[in-house]
Formats: structure tokens, sequence, C-alpha cells
DNA sequence: CGAGTTGTTGAGTGTATTCAAACGCGGTGG
DNA sequence: CCACCGCGTTTGAATACACTCAACAACTCG
């Protein structure tokens, strides 16, 4: 099922209620001015998109970015092979859709339930070229494509599993709290995809994740794991 | 040596001869109007860089993109624990330098003697503001911080070195040749560089590269390899 | 020509993988 | 209510692969 399909069932909805967003002051939105937050608000359409829906897929021509409000979207390439390899996670309050360049670079579609709120792209263009000075706002929210893909890099470079795993866990544990205090940190995907985000086979990522839980690093619980030595988690990804 | 000491010794030189520039159609200038490239040509300036001189550090202030006029460049991480995380290597014809960001996500040294072009990145701010339609074309020189990175990602993600380094020699000898005809693959850095740039040991490479010779696919040659068998070689990368 | 650096190759080890089987859980239908 | 099924996960055994350590060769540079 593709968003076109999807969109019948759900159509978008003029944004109505944001100030009880729950990523209203995490989201692109609170890096904004008074007056750019209204103009967006007005041109904003919020998305309701089913589980396991394709948002864009890689080469689609760039019209729109979105803004994850609830709900967690997997980015994707399809290699020639056939083989998948995961370039992110998008997690609410995080944008998608590439800012600039003609065309998506990757795929993105959802692991659960996702809201959504798109933009026409052109709108950020626009503030971009308004208010230089908040280019670094803006930035702030696209730094997901920049200096998070480094971050992978770095990931995927480690020669070992249980730093791949361990650098997984942290950084994602740090994007979802948003570098404060906990945890629990949720992991809505599949072994599979974290296998294809790590470079890593499904049973060496069970295999490596049961190992850290039996040194009482973590525990795995329904839906995620709960960290309970953060200090020697982040030993291991040094 | 970094930069400013190395910049006593040679000075940035004023643009002089832009058309006898060996990358003038290749590289963001041959993307520009003729009154933006000569508005860039007026305050751009000529460096030219040592052999192993850095050109800037992760978490520089950015002040300057550089276009590459000659060399090539090596941009690396270094991770917590010291090792080193090569990110790209940066090609004649290709911009260098955070378009968009405070910081520089990532440092950069030169492999061998390089020229550069620097030019103020508020230039590019300014043009990117101005020229709103030709923003695909400056893109088009900045996608080495977008779509390549992406490679690199699904370039890692690979389980095997042999694809590892089938995969970097094809990218390679593409970018090389701008997608034209070319067997010669110039290899102007380390087996270490290699290494640490594909995720895998020294020795590693070495053996598939040599693997790689003995089933005639490649020829090693001083200062990099010789492509035989294209075809076959594309199809270790699927 | 000698010293230092970079690259290659061998032997042995360790780790991730593949293949396969069993487990747990949620949903469906009898 | 319970048996069954499907899916994802865990775990085991055997294999394949990349790594470390180390010696040697080739090349660069003084």
């Amino acid at each position: 099922m593709n968003i076109s399909q999807r969109s019948r069932a759900n159509p978008p909805e003029p944004l109505r209620n944001c100030p009880a967003c729950p990523v209203r002051n995490v989201s692109v939105c609170s890096t904004l001015d008074t007056d750019s937050f209204a103009e967006l608000t007005s041109i904003g359409m919020e998305l309701s998109i089913p589980a396991q829906t394709t948002l864009f897929s890689e080469g689609d021509p760039v019209h729109s970015v979105y803004s994850v409000v609830r709900g967690v979207l997997r980015d994707f390439r399809i290699m020639p092979d056939g083989q998948r390899q995961l370039v992110g996670f998008t997690l609410p309050g995080e944008l998608v859709g590439a800012l600039l360049g003609p065309t998506q670079p990757y795929s993105a579609d959802t692991l659960g339930p996702v809201v959504v709120c798109r933009f026409p792209r052109t709108a950020f263009w626009d503030y971009f070229s308004r208010t230089r000075r908040s280019v670094q706002g803006v930035y702030g929210s696209a730094a997901r494509d920049l200096g998070l893909v480094y971050d992978q890099l770095s990931l995927l470079g480690a020669r070992s599993a249980e730093r791949k795993v361990a650098s997984f866990l942290v950084g994602f544990r740090d994007r979802w709290h948003r570098g404060g205090a906990g945890s629990l940190v949720p992991l809505p995907m599949t072994r599979q995809d974290l296998g294809d985000y790590l470079g890593l086979g499904i049973s060496t990522v069970s295999r490596t994740l049961t190992a850290l839980a039996r040194r009482r690093l973590i525990v795995i619980v329904p839906g995620g794991v709960r960290i309970l030595d953060h200090a020697k988690l982040e030993e291991l990804t040094r």
C-alpha cells in the first residue's frame, strides 16, 4: 500500500490544534519565529498514515517535507540485488524529506500508525532566504540528513557487532529522550530492520542483545529494551 | 601541519585564469550563470596546499567552502577511542565544506599536493536565495554531502569484503571519470585509508585486491588499479 | 646504499554467518 | 475456552570469513 492509496482513506486535514501538538516544542516548529510559524500552520496539512505504508520512495520528485508527530518512519534504499539498506529511522519531532535536491535519496515507510505534518518544501526555502540568521534553527531539525548520517557511517564502520549494537542503543536512547534522562529504549522495528541498519545478520543482532542482557547491561522488554548500566554500555561504544 | 601554518608559506592568490582551470566545466563553477560566476571569481582565492596538511577539522566553524582543483582530500572523523573513520574522498571538481550548519561535520586533509578555490560560504547562500531555480545546480556539486554519503552507507552495510572493495572501485571509477569510460582507477590513498573507509582491516583490503587481480578482474598498478572486466566487477557489487 | 615506510602473504584464531529447529506470542476459528 | 496457525525471535551447531600477529618484500627517500 502506498501513500496515494492511503490518502483516500485518510484525507489530509488542515492544522487546527498546534498548541496541543506533542512535538510542538521540539520539532522544526519550535525554531520558527511567530510569523513564520503562523504561515507554516496555515499551509501545513496533517496526515494520518496506517502501519506499513510508504510515505515516499527513492527517486520521487520532492514537493513536500514532513514533520513526524507520532510514530516512527523507516528510511531505506533497495540495492540492485534486492538487498535493503536502512539508512535511518525518523522519530517524532524530526523532519524527513530532502530539503535540497530534486529527488528523494531514500524511501520512507511507516513502522506503525504515523501522524505527520506535510509542508511544501518551498515554504522552507522561503523561510531560508528570508531569515538567514535562523538557518541554523531549520538546520537543527535537518541535522538528521547530515550529522546523523555521518554518525551512522561511524557506526557501520565499527568492526564488532557488540559495538554496533551498543552504539545504536545509546544513540537511539539519546534521540528518543532528546538528551534527557531515560532508560527505556523503544524498538518499534524488527530484528531484521536492525540488522539491515547495522550491517549485521538477524541472528547476530539477537545474540548480541541477549549477551548484553546476560551481562545485566540491559533488559529486553516487549517492544524495546531498558538500559540498566548506561556507563558500561557507553563504554562499549568506544 | 595545519592550514594556518601552511598558508604562511603559500599565501592565497586571487583567481586569475579560470578559463584554463582543469575543472572549469565540471565543478560548481559550471553550474552558475555568467553574473554569478563573475562574482564568484572576484571573491574566490586559490590555495596551494602541501601533502598531508589539514584543510579544516571537525567542529571548526564554517566560513568557507572549497572547490578542489587538483589533488584529492581525505575526509574523516576521529572516534572517541582514537579510531579513525573515513567518511569520503573529495576529488577534483567536487565541493568540500558544509554548505549548511554551523560547524564542519568532519575533518579534511590532503593526500598529496592539492589546489583548491576557497569561497566564503555566504556567497553560496546569496546565490541560493537569489536564483532559486538553480538550487539544483549548486546541489549537483554539493551532492557529495547527501547522495554520496548514502551510497557509502550502502557500501558499509555490505557483508563481505569482496563486495565492499568491488563497490568502492566501481564507484571511484565512475566519480573519477565522471561516468565516462576509463579503466584506470587511481588510488592515491594508502591501504590503511581504504580499510578505514570500508570498515576492513588493512590485510583484508590487500588480500581482496590481490584476489580480484588473480581472477583477472583488475590489475594492480603503481598508484592504483586498472579494471580489466568491468561487467564481472560490477556483478560483484550486487 | 641503508633506513623507514607501505604493501603482501602466511598461519592461526575469533567472530559473524548460514542453516535449522524450537520457542513465544497474538490472532483466528472451531 | 482452547487448539491451531503465522510471524518474529531465540538458540544451537557447523561453517566461512575477516582479524591479529608476524615475517617478508617492495618502494621511497635521505
